[in-house]
DNA sequence: TGACTTAATGAACGGCCAGTCGGTAAGTAC
DNA sequence: GTACTTACCGACTGGCCGTTCATTAAGTCA
C-alpha cells in the first residue's frame, strides 16, 4: 500500500551505537524546544536514523526523557558524590569543589536538564519522581552530610543542615535556568563564574563559625 | 448547519467581568497542568462561559497568558517597588521586607508563573520577552540599587551589586519553584519559611561590612 | 411589541504528531 | 548463491486542540 516514495536512504545497522545517539540527539532539541514542542521525527533526523528506529530503543516518548535523565545526568551525580567521599579537606574547602564543578555542568547542555523536568513535572509525573528519587533526594543528602560535618567540627554555625542545602544550590540553579531560559531572549547578562564566586564567598561568610576570611 | 444540539446553557452577559475570570480559571490550570497541556475549553469551563468567549477578549492563547503575567504578577513587583521607595531604616531591614513579600507571594498561585515563563520561553519568546521586560529587568534594578546604596552607606562589604542579585533571589526561586514542581511528587518537603529565615540570615551575615550580628 | 445591536455559543475545520506496522535491505549461515 | 534473521524505514492512522464563524439569545430603545 504504501509506495517508498523515492530514493531510500542508505542504511547502516549499529545496534550497539543508537541507544546513545538518540539520547544524544534528544537532549540537543529538547534543551531549545522543551519536550513537548520537540517531534521525534526531529530527534531521529538529528540522529541520523528513521523516526521508527527510536522505537527499537525505546518505548515511549517518556521513557526515552527518562534515559536522558538517567545517562546524562546521574553519572555527574555520581562523580561529585565520590568527591565529597574522597576528600579530606575543610568542608568550606569541599563546598568550593562542589561549586566549581556545579559551574563547569552550567557550561554544557545538561544544565537544560533541570528547566525540562520542572517545566513538565506536571506532565509526565514519572519523570518528576525519577528525578526526585535518583538526582534531588541523593544531591540533598550529600550536601546535607556536608553541613553537618562542618558544623560538627566546629566550622559551620549550627544551622539546619537541611534548610541550608536550597540556600546553597538556589545560586547555582538560578544561573543554570537563567542560560536556558530568559538569557536568550534578553540583553540582561549575568556571568556565572562571578555570580558563582560572589556567592560562595558571601555563603561561606555567612555560614562560618566566628572570627574567618 | 450546526444543530445546537440540547438544552442550550444560560446566558449571561457581562462583558465587563469576563477578562478578569477568563484570567483568573487561566492560572489556576496552568498551574498545574502547564501551559501547552491546557485546553482552552477547560479555561472556558472552569470561568463558566463557552470556548468561543475567551476569543472576543484575547486574540490568541499565548495572548492570554502574557494577560495572566501581566494582570497577577506586575502589580506585586509595583507594590514591592513601591515599598523600596518609602523605606527610611537600614538596607538590612529592606532586604528582610522583601524577601518576607516574596515568602508571602511563595504561598499564592502566583508563584506558578516563574515556572511557567521558564517553561514555556523557548516556545513562546514573546512570553520570555514580556518577563523579562517587565518583571525582571525592574526587579533586578530594583534590587541592585538597594545593595548599591547598603554598600555606599558602608553596612555591606563592596560586593558587585549585579552579581549579589542572583545570589539573593536564588534561593526564594528555587523555593517557589520546589513548590510548584517536584515538591508535589515526593516526600521531601522544605518549610519555606524556615528556609526563607535561614538564607536571609545567612546572606545578610555574609554581606555585612564588619563586625555585625 | 418589534427592530436592532452585540455578547455568547459550540460544531466543525485544519494542522500537528505520537505511535503503528507492512515492507525493505543489510547482514549471516550454509 | 539462497534462505533466513532482524535492524531499519517512513507512510499512515487516530486523536487532540487552537481557532473560526454561522447562529442564537440577551439586552436596548423607541
Amino acid at each position: 500500500m504504501q509506495i517508498p516514495s523515492r530514493a531510500p536512504k542508505r542504511r547502516f545497522r549499529r545496534k550497539d551505537a543508537r541507544p546513545s545517539e538518540i539520547v544524544e540527539a534528544a537532549l540537543a532539541l529538547f534543551t531549545d524546544r522543551g519536550f513537548a514542542a520537540t517531534r521525534l521525527e526531529d530527534v531521529a533526523a538529528r540522529a541520523g536514523i528513521g523516526k521508527g528506529t527510536i522505537y527499537l530503543y525505546f518505548p515511549t516518548k517518556e521513557e526515552l526523557f527518562r534515559a536522558v535523565v538517567r545517562r546524562r545526568l546521574v553519572p555527574n551525580l555520581d562523580a561529585i558524590e565520590a568527591m565529597i567521599a574522597r576528600h579530606a579537606g575543610s568542608s568550606a574547602e569541599l563546598l568550593l569543589g562542589v561549586a566549581a564543578r556545579a559551574q563547569q555542568l552550567i557550561a554544557t547542555d545538561i544544565a537544560a536538564i533541570p528547566k525540562l523536568v520542572l517545566a513538565e513535572s506536571g506532565n509526565f509525573p514519572a519523570i518528576a519522581q525519577l528525578y526526585a528519587e535518583e538526582v534531588a533526594k541523593r544531591g540533598l543528602a550529600m550536601l546535607e552530610r556536608v553541613f553537618a560535618r562542618g558544623i560538627a567540627s566546629g566550622e559551620f554555625r549550627p544551622l539546619d543542615p537541611h534548610c541550608l542545602v536550597p540556600v546553597f544550590t538556589g545560586p547555582l540553579l538560578q544561573m543554570a535556568l537563567w542560560q536556558q531560559s530568559l538569557g536568550r531572549h534578553t540583553d540582561i547578562q549575568f556571568d556565572p563564574a562571578k555570580v558563582i564566586e560572589t556567592h560562595v564567598d558571601v555563603f561561606l561568610r555567612g555560614i562560618a563559625a566566628a572570627s574567618d576570611a
